[in-house]
This record gives structure tokens, sequence and C-alpha cells, in this order.
DNA sequence: GCTACAATGTAGACACTGTCAACACTGCGG
DNA sequence: CCGCAGTGTTGACAGTGTCTACATTGTAGC
């Protein structure tokens, strides 16, 4: 076969598709995510992406469900990061990697909380989301035996705990307060500030 | 003309699109909105909304517009509501006037914080946005006077009050995290406990 | 090594969508 | 009363998601 001749298959599409749709929604925005536009880019033809996803909404989920695995993976590598066995300290680092994750892929994050993906889950993204939920409570039960907030509803807490980062980042990703924070120090001190204020330190 | 002869023109076609859309958006997701879809519901002709919309993404602003002012009405309804003029009292009705807002009014919320609504706003959009943002930044800076965290940056602030109503109504419209709280009674209860913790009262 | 089969990609079709242009009806200001 | 702006209709076009039938390829089991 010749070198410079495309293959028949591309080897390894659904990567690639996920890959291209996370740059489409940072660039274009959902709505402008098409799955023959993404075929079009990879240089396959229209239906091909039908063979790796159901249909439009199973590509959505699949974005999502992998958002969800690594808001989780940044969660726990930061907590790990501080080396500390005390539970506000590891929860006050988790919301750090979240929200500073979420700010770092946009896309991703998109696709994690946006509405009609919830609505059409798969089953992989319902794992994925519980066990994030999951890995947030269980730091949160830590601290609350250690004495934070000992009389609030623990679901209340985890409400209100998850709700910090993942509210900020989607003020801070549409810019809805028109507050802009452009460089990359700026950046984490705003993060560092914002989480302070949801698990303080001292 | 025969009273039961559907008239040539509808009369109040603009604010009929907008609420059957807030309808669909509810009951089946922003993805399933489609301009010949409501066209179809409201009986007129497939192109008959483009008179009143120039096109989807402007019917998507005009209902977050209507959002935003809404919500800003809630949120100063709320504050009204307590009689009170002390700034903490204020603020923290305006959160569960915000939170209990949103809960009730899903479509719009969904349609006001929708990441491509921001992307292709409309001016309308952008001044209901701003106001709302004003509205809040500025009790936010009358609890600062009343000695609220005083050494932390407005914008800090802001972004945070925010975020704990805004996160909070995505994670329990959306039921991100699995907690399910139905009755009404109970709704009223976790809105004020979380808002609690963000603008504690004692 | 061969071969049947599963996985993957292609081509064509269909119903549906957003949007435009050309036309029809209607109410209102002069 | 009449002309015109506003509103609604019809028809068209390109683009989309998804289905079916078909083509190509890698590979597991003999």
């Amino acid at each position: 076969m010749n070198a410079t001749a495309k293959p028949y298959h591309h080897g390894n599409l659904a990567e690639s598709i996920l890959q291209r749709a996370a740059e489409i929604i940072d660039e274009e925005g959902i709505e402008a995510l098409t799955l023959r536009g993404i075929a079009r880019d990879l240089g396959v033809s229209h239906a091909a992406p039908n063979r790796h996803f159901r249909n439009k909404a199973a590509l959505l989920s699949a974005l999502a469900a992998d958002a969800w695995q690594k808001a989780r993976n940044a969660t726990l590598d930061e907590a790990e990061r501080t080396g500390s066995g005390n539970a506000h300290v590891r929860l006050n680092a988790m919301g750090r990697g979240y929200l500073r994750w979420a700010l770092n892929n946009r896309a991703l994050f998109r696709a994690a909380i946006h509405p009609d993906v919830s609505r059409y889950a798969t089953e992989d993204l319902r794992v994925a989301t519980r066990q994030f939920t999951e890995t947030v409570k269980e730091a949160i039960v830590q601290t609350q035996t250690e004495g934070r907030h000992p009389h609030v509803p623990l679901s209340i807490l985890t409400i209100y705990t998850n709700a910090v980062p993942l509210g900020s980042a989607t003020l801070m990703i549409d810019s809805l307060l028109s507050t802009e924070h452009q460089s990359e120090e700026e950046q984490e001190a705003v993060i560092d500030q914002i989480i302070n204020l949801v698990v303080p330190l001292s």
C-alpha cells in the first residue's frame, strides 16, 4: 500500500472523535457540535461515528463520563499532594483540584454539567457521576468527624461543598459576572481564596 | 368572521413562543427545542417564529434575559419581605429567593446558564445579566461594611456568593448528586440550610 | 496459512431542522 | 379610505442525525 494513501481503517476513531468533539465545544460551543462535522474534520465518511457512538447523546454522555473521571482524579491527586492526613486540609485541596481542573478543561466540564446529558445518561456516565460524588462525600464525612459543621445534615453539606467549585467554574467560564481573571497566577489566587471560603483551614 | 375559524394573525405570538419554549425545555430538554416544533404546537406556519426572533439563538437569548430579570425580582422581593435593614439578613434572603426561584423555574434557569446562550448573547441579555450581578454585588458590599469577610476581595466574595445558589440549583435540578428532595416543605428546608452556610445570620 | 466472521468504514436515503425570499393578509396612521 | 408596516404563509435550500445495505479489513480458530 502507498504510504501516503489513507488506510481504510482509521485505527483510533473513537478516541479521535472524543478529542475533536472537545475542541469544537471549546472553540464554537456545544450547539456547534455535529457528528458530520467531526467526521469531515477527521477525514472519514459521515456515518463512521455511528459505529462508535449510537447517537449524538451517547457521544456527549461519553464525554461527560470522561469528564467526571478526570475531575475525580484531579481532586484525589491534589489531596494526595498535600501529604496531610488532616481531613480539612485534604477537602480544601480537593476543592482546589476540582475548580482548577474545571477551569483548565472547559469543554469537558461543560459536557459534564450539560442538563440534556444527564437526561439521556449512559450507564457509564451514571457510574462516573456516582463515583465522583461518593469520593467527595467521603471526604466531607471525614471533616465532619473532625468537628466541621457537626449539626448540618450530610446531604446539605454535600450540596454546598459541591456547589461552590461547580458554580464558580460556571460563572468564571461563561464570565456571567463581568469579573475577568486572566493570568495563571491570578487564576490560582482566585481558586485559593474561593475554596478557603467553603472549607476554611483555620 | 366565523368565531371558530382561526384568525390570520395570532395576536400574541412572541409571548406564546416564549412560554411554549419554556415548557419544552422543562419536559424534553433544551436539545429538543425546535422552532418548527413550537410553530406546530401553536398552530402557525413553520416560519412564523422568525418574524419575532431572528434565529434560534435569539429565542434562547430572550428566554435567558427574561430569566435574569425574574431572578433579580425574586431576590429583591425576598429581601423586601424580611422588612429588615440588616445587610446580612437581606443578603441571606436574596440567596433564598434566588435558589427558590431557580428550583421553581427550571426551564428559565437552564436557559440563563446555558453556555451557548452567553456566547451569542443579545444586548438585552447582557443588560439583564449585568443588572442581576450589580444588584447582588451591592448587597454584598453592604454586608462587608457591616463586617463580613472584611479582608476578602469583593470579586472573590461575589463569585462565592453567586456560586452557591447557582451551583446548588444545577446540582439539584439535574440531580447530579443522588440526593432527592421531593416535598415543598423539604425543599424549603434545604434552601434555608444551604443559604445559611454561605451567609450565616449569627 | 486459510477462512469465516466480527469490527469498522462507506454510500445512499429519509425525515427533519434553521433560515431565507417571495408572496398574502390585516390593521392602523395619515 | 388607502398605503404601508407588521405579521403570517409557502416554498425552497443546505445541513443534520440516523437507518440500511454494502465494502473492506483484521483476526480467531482450525
